[in-house]
DNA sequence: GTATATGCAAACTCTTTGCACCGCT
DNA sequence: AGCGGTGCAAAGAGTTTGCATATAC
């Protein structure tokens, strides 16, 4: 029940965003968008766009791939997601709460993912950016090892 | 003629390296394969495949795209060259030098790609790991913004 | 001589786009 | 009503693969 509730507070938050986003460019809300919303705040976690895909379909069949790709691009514009993209050239999406940056610990055997934030590690890359005549606008930090319990 | 010497030098340590390793495979030695690592070497820096090929089409015309694939795949194999996918979805490779690490700061104007050594964040990593119980094995990071010349 | 490598083109995967129709506002 | 959105299928970009031929060992 506390999930639920949290979900749907997630939902009207990000829906909001959305809209406030939509207006500004003209652009309109639909059933379709709302889906991806749902699904993407249901799963909560990393997703490439063919398992969104699959996880709208089974309730949505008419929903198609492209509305998928196109909704999340538009997400993405508005910063409501955020982009990776791996090394097998799968682009992975993942909501991007604002205010909340972190970075991945990886587990190589049970491939949990760990989310940290870490000031001093920030601070140092502003620096070395600077050093470097760049203005830093972002950045992508994945530590991978194994956790305690895969550890032995 | 000092680089030059330097380029001769890597070329027989990276040729000698990979014959060890298409011995230890019952794999062959070929002009192609040959031709591809000098060419890596000339460059020194992330090329994805089709640059490679431009490169290399200039001199030898008849070395196809597929080749370079199949090479810079087998080059990953024997831990010679690594591999790594940007925002954009390309594939980037560059050389792999044993024992020496490094991170990667990314123009997002440009696409120029410096490289930076820093002692601070490498440690503070490790802390991080330890704090959630994870044994660190290798990590990702790459910094985003603009250089110099991109950022006005 | 035999197994691997190559070149070419076709196939594949992921993502984007063109077009006719649908549905917000 | 009008303009943006959707679904479908086709097109694109990047990478891999099948096959006949060439080549290293």
């Amino acid at each position: 029940m506390i999930e639920e509730q949290k979900q749907t507070k997630d939902f009207k938050w990000f829906n909001n965003q959305l809209n406030v986003y939509l207006k500004s460019q003209d652009l309109k809300q639909t059933k379709q968008r709302k889906v991806v919303i749902e699904h993407l705040l249901e799963i909560d976690s990393h997703v490439d766009a063919e398992m969104l895909h699959s996880s709208i379909k089974t309730k949505h069949p008419n929903i198609g791939l492209a509305t998928i790709y196109r909704t999340l691009n538009l997400l993405k514009s508005a910063k409501l997601v955020k982009e990776q993209s791996f090394a097998d050239g799968r682009a992975v999406f993942e909501i991007d709460y604002p205010d909340t940056h972190h970075d991945h610990l990886v587990c190589l055997s049970c491939k949990k993912i760990v989310e940290f934030e870490n000031e001093t590690i920030e601070e140092t890359q502003i620096e070395v950016a600077k050093q470097n005549g760049f203005r830093l606008t972002s950045h992508r930090l994945d530590l991978y090892g194994y956790c305690e319990d895969c550890d032995n």
